[in-house]
DNA sequence: GTCTATACAAAGATAGAC
DNA sequence: GTCTATCTTTGTATAGAC
């Protein structure tokens, strides 16, 4: 035990920094708003965290990991076979982002701001050119780069977030209608790509 | 003929916050470079636009129109089939975002940082309702939500560009080869489409 | 460890000469 | 219409008391 500590400040401007950042962008969020939200002052926050880029930083590396993890462990995953694969990223992406549905906007959003921050967070040379599933792919659709593939999972899966503003915000769906078209989704698009993949 | 307005001032600068906006958004563009990369001065651009929010308004709303007008225009066009269409919807976005790679995570980001600006500026309800491509699709598919359908067009045809930098920045797939790699998928979507809506 | 107060830098906006 | 110089606001970071 070192002085007061209350509990865990660290983990609360964690938080604090990972929702307005999402919401936000890196330029678009003061530091202010970050030590508000966490109920603290902002000194205290310079004292945890150096700077408000360390803080990004760390905030960054722990959403990117959040988004793409569980995918890519799927994706390496030599017992599981191609159906169940497909069907475990998109259930495991469907609750996932449920819960964060800003996540791919703002990871997308500040790759391409600030692309050299990414590279070599992942080695994703490894997940698409020798893993258990492009494998899969090849003997499955041998016709076809499993590229294609590998996209038209993320992007039916993902889709649907990232237009999620403009779908709500018309009034086209409310956030609950929302909601069960993700759940439709979990079952179609299981099928779609077997569909796809024949 | 006003004083000495050297050809399209104008232009210039709404082409260069173009461009800055769109890669690094608007928090994250300074109006002293806009100024700069028009070769203008700050307190010029200040005279043409009365401030940077005024600015951006007009950008966004370009951009946004961009993004998705094409799209809508062939929606609704009741001389083309549904084949003709995603075709149309496919081929159109192709060639733009070739042109414009940042712009869907662009105008999604800014969307989701600010929802207010965008609602009213498109009546997407008539889209997504009564428009010709939504009763096509009904007939051809009755048994599925045509929303879902619409996203797919849009998932399949966008996310490569949302996911550009990480597979050009991860070296999966150097520019040269991203350009192909939308080359494919323009006679590949379409297939894929196909196969679905059965 | 947490706070108040403040220094310092960056960025948007304006005044006024030409 | 365009410029230089400057004001003002905002946002990051630090000093120092408790």
């Amino acid at each position: 035990m070192e002085g007061t500590n209350k509990k865990g400040t660290e983990e609360k401007i964690l938080e604090a920094a990972g929702k307005l950042f999402s919401q936000k962008g890196y330029a678009g969020t003061k530091t202010r708003d970050i030590a508000e939200e966490a109920g603290l002052n902002l000194a205290s926050l310079n004292y945890y965290f150096r700077s408000k880029e360390n803080l990004f930083k760390i905030v960054m590396r722990d959403k990117t990991m959040k988004l793409f993890g569980g995918f890519f462990k799927v994706a390496v995953d030599e017992e599981l076979s191609l159906e169940e694969k497909i069907e475990k990223m998109v259930e495991n992406h469907a609750v996932l982002l449920l819960d964060n549905p800003y996540l791919p906007i703002f990871v997308m959003s500040e790759i391409r701001s600030n692309p050299k921050l990414f590279v070599n967070n992942f080695d994703l040379k490894e997940i698409f050119e020798d893993s258990s599933i492009i494998k899969q792919l090849r003997e499955k659709s041998p016709g076809i780069d499993p590229i294609h593939l590998m996209l038209n999972i993320l992007a039916l899966t993902i889709m649907p977030f990232i237009t999620r503003p403009i779908l709500i915000s018309a009034a086209v769906k409310t956030a609950g209608d929302f909601d069960q078209l993700i759940e439709d989704r979990k079952k179609l698009i299981p099928k779609w790509m077997e569909l796809i993949m024949e």
